[in-house]
DNA sequence: CAATATGCTGACCATATGGTCAAAATATTG
DNA sequence: CAATATTTTGACCATATGGTCAGCATATTG
């Protein structure tokens, strides 16, 4: 659920804006599920239980429709782990950052799997927010976590490797979700999986990073 | 390079077999960066290098083609981490695992691609193959790790979702190339950047797993 | 309530798409 | 080499696609 309930806004008390966020969520799973090339603008519609024009009105072309939903994304993102400072404790700040990560796979997939669609594609919109955003948010964070390295806390890991596994592994729960839950042969992705998971590996990444050694050496 | 120089073999010799590949070739990039509903007939027509109704003339319909390209890449799989049982050592059949998943990942991303396009969409021809085949294949070597858990080989860990994260984090430098070489900030995934990643991976999984505290405790 | 602006939609268009087919080119065989 | 089978291809087709537009409906405003 991503539309936000704003009818109470003067600014934006008309209908319109209901109808624009019904389109954005619709495409957001259409391209999600077939890419940019594979989405259909009547599907889309269908999905948005409108017609096909109307999308029109308010977005003028499927590529400005499909700019609209990675910004909107892009924005719901870069929050998890951008608490954590050099001071913080690393085990509380990467099981926070492993478990935020997590859900927003669970709770919004389809944002997740159009943005593996586009990775996949080459990122031909997103190469420059990859560079101008993404890549030094990723520098502040590892600076984080070197911090960490020459204080000792954790042994010493290449910062950068550790986000982008921390990213993959959660973000695989939403893009290959059938798989996950036909190999962990579970029906849902539901209150029983999740913690599951997460405890998984919040442990795996801990230990990874050479913390909560819970049992004493050998 | 997937295909095979089976120009000596006497059934094949004439160059029927040649053009299917070069189509499968093209099929298979075709369609892992777009999906199958991205996928058109013609560009793939054109990476091939041959006249679209050739195409047609060795595969009947864009699903069939499609299909094949899943088959030989299915085919190609299910052969890393098959040689360990019980009685291995743990640390370097893991080892071996991602080694071998993350060369996979390297020489060949399309099919690692065109593989998570299908998962992103739901798996609408590789449900099957799900519960067939990679099902039963995720037990077997469950089995295996569960083994060396009981014969206190390697710390209590959940056998699938062991499997199923180093799946992730060697599968995701596949197909978020981009994104993994914009963040590392390199042009390429090349000999230097590979081995460092294998490097990070296989420290970090036998960690995971209790495995390798090459400094002492504490 | 008239006048105007905004939002919506059925009918339509140019083009692109997957796919066909008859004929041509090329191998294969007796 | 003639005859046959296989492979290739230019021209073509029915349909689906993204997108348009004139007109209709519904607010908003003076």
């Amino acid at each position: 659920m991503v539309s936000l309930d704003l009818s109470n806004n003067p600014s934006d008390s008309d209908g319109s804006h209901e109808t624009k966020q019904k389109i954005l969520s619709a495409a957001k799973n259409e391209f999600a599920q077939y890419g940019f090339e594979g989405a259909r603008m009547q599907r889309l519609a269908n999905r948005a239980a409108i017609p096909k024009p109307n999308i029109h009105y308010h977005f003028k072309t499927k590529q400005q429709l499909y700019l609209a939903v990675l910004e909107q994304i892009i924005a719901s993102w870069n929050q998890a782990f951008n608490h954590a400072t050099a001071e913080s404790d690393p085990a509380e700040a990467l099981e926070t950052f492993v478990r935020e990560k997590l859900n927003q796979a669970r709770f919004d997939p389809a944002a997740s799997r159009l943005f593996a669609n586009e990775m996949i594609q080459g990122a031909p919109n997103l190469k420059h927010y990859l560079s101008t955003d993404m890549r030094p948010w990723v520098l502040d964070r590892s600076h984080v976590i070197l911090a960490w390295v020459r204080a000792k806390k954790i042994r010493p890991i290449d910062p950068e490797r550790l986000i982008f596994l921390v990213w993959s592994a959660t973000q695989h729960y939403a893009d290959f979700q059938v798989q996950a839950l036909a190999l962990l042969n579970r029906a849902e992705f539901d209150d029983s999986v999740a913690p599951e998971t997460a405890d998984f590996l919040v442990d795996f990444v801990l230990r990874g990073c050479g913390l909560q050694p819970k049992k004493p050496c050998g």
